[in-house]
RNA sequence: GGAGCGUUGGCAGAGUGGUAAUGCAGCGGAUUGCUAAUCCGUCAUCGUGUUAAAGCGAUGCAGAGGUUCGAGUCCUCUACGCUCCGCCA
């Protein structure tokens, strides 16, 4: 949510930079219904006022005087009820709009209308050279004994996974391995529940914006969370911060689900694109200053390429443009690990910088302790490491000839000290 | 699933239907100077006002309704918490 007095002030420039985000909201509208609440406030405020001095003075009022005065109090309230009913309409209206502006991105942002906008920042790692014909995530998967792909979709549907024997224990381990790097850097592992209420949906920006991606079980008015960045933004909603707890630093574990509506026909096989998905998420909250929130979003850039430089992926970083970043980022990393088989770049990690828009939905504050004012905190959030998702690069990535795949040193102690594993090694 | 008791500012904690005490912490100011103390103000949101403040006013006691001239207080529903019973990995 943006500032209704920023919006005024810099009104032109909020128009031009909503433009950019695809936003189709008529600010003018918007401003025009604002300044008319703020006057309709002002006027019922004045019969609120009137009502509560009358009802005040009945007490010490002759009972002669009463009757009279109960009359006209008992209008008044009346006159004031029919203005809070039109105040509350238009309140209402005024909400939604606010609801569905997107964030105003970083000027440093990369300019375009869509994916083909995003520059390239650096490329770290250098691709595998195989003297063999490479195989991919599923082949791998199947001579190793690896998972139960064709039963699984048979029981629990389409986009589901099953993996078995050492890629099991792969996937936690790297989860493992992720927590304990968080852990160094004096984030809180805090693992989280996947079911979640309506309201922390619309705190994070899913709601109104990307309904048809998320699972709802209305006998019980419970959606299911697709990432732990919903409940962790919501964790400390509606509180007042001292700023002597800044930052907030949580490295939150859970399974997600995405109903992945809009994926139709795409990465259908394998472990790409699944409906339930274990992430570890990196979430920050921290001061109401850009070049505060600038500097975590760098730091939660570098935590993690240092876990794919630890799984010894090769992968690009990349700086998302304004038309393909989601509503509520001011600015966005993404990073791509390489995927042999499909001779390109994946997407593993989402690293964003929300500054203050979510604060705003939630209610998140803390208290400045320069001035004493009470201030939005920003919010910021990047995958930690996402499974299945990370073992296609992982597995495509670390295969040899025989099947068996490697086990990079940093992940060793995490699986039992082996270097390789596979049918081939057991 | 059943029963009982709760939910008041950042925290603690009062509050017979008649203008939300007080303490602690934070912030601002004053004053005194033995490692800090004392005093005053401020300390949730909004409107109005202002360069900015002050000031004035409205709202705010878990949430939504209701009764009343007037609700933290009475009534109804909901959420959450605690205790007990039942069920359970």
């Amino acid at each position: 949510m943006l500032d209704i007095k920023y919006i005024m002030e810099n009104k032109d420039y909020v128009i031009e930079g909503l433009k950019k985000q695809g936003c189709k909201i008529d600010i003018n509208a918007m401003i025009d219904l604002y300044l008319e609440i703020n006057k309709l406030k002002t006027s019922s405020q004045a019969l609120a006022e009137e009502k509560n001095r009358l009802s005040n003075s009945i007490k010490s009022a002759s009972p002669e005087d009463r009757p009279q005065i109960i009359a006209k109090s008992k209008a008044l309230g009346e006159e004031f009820k029919k203005q809070q009913e039109e105040l509350e309409t238009k309140q209402e209206e005024f909400n939604n709009m606010m609801l569905r502006m997107p964030n105003l991105p970083s000027p440093d942002a990369p300019q375009g209308e869509d994916e083909s906008g995003n520059v390239v920042i650096r490329r770290v790692g250098e691709l595998p050279k195989f003297d063999f014909t490479p195989r991919d995530h599923i082949e791998l998967m199947e001579m190793n004994d690896w998972s139960e792909m064709d039963r699984i979709t048979k029981v629990c549907g389409s986009r589901t996974y099953a993996i078995k024997n050492e890629l099991s224990r792969l996937e936690l381990a790297i989860h493992m391995l992720v927590l304990d790097k968080l852990a160094a850097n004096g984030f809180t592992t805090i693992n989280v529940p996947s079911l979640s209420k309506e309201k922390p949906l619309y705190g994070m920006g899913y709601l109104p914006f990307s309904s048809d991606e998320i699972y709802y079980m209305p006998s019980d008015e419970l959606y299911l969370s697709g990432t732990a960045e919903l409940v962790l933004n919501s964790l400390r909603a509606d509180e007042i911060l001292s700023e002597n707890e800044l930052p907030v630093l949580y490295a939150g574990f859970s399974p997600c689900f995405r109903r992945e509506a809009g994926a139709a026909g795409k990465d259908t096989r394998g472990l790409v694109r699944v409906h339930q998905f274990l992430k570890t998420e990196q979430f920050v909250i921290c001061k109401n200053d850009l070049a505060e929130s600038e500097k975590w979003h760098q730091k939660l850039l570098s935590i993690s390429e240092e876990v794919l430089q630890d799984l010894e992926i090769p992968y690009q970083v990349l700086d998302i443009c304004t038309g393909d970043m989601g509503a509520p980022k001011y600015r966005q990393y993404d990073l791509e690990a390489w995927v042999p088989s499909q001779n390109c770049y994946r997407e593993t990690h989402s690293c964003s910088n929300i500054t203050d828009w979510q604060a705003r939905r939630t209610n998140l504050r803390y208290r400045d302790n320069a001035d004493g004012k009470v201030k939005y905190a920003h919010t910021l959030n990047n995958t930690g490491i996402a499974t299945p998702r990370a073992l296609v690069p992982f597995m495509e990535n670390h295969q040899q000839k025989d099947g068996t795949v490697r086990i990079p040193e940093k992940l060793q102690p995490y699986m039992g000290g082996k270097k390789f594993i596979g049918k081939n090694c057991r």
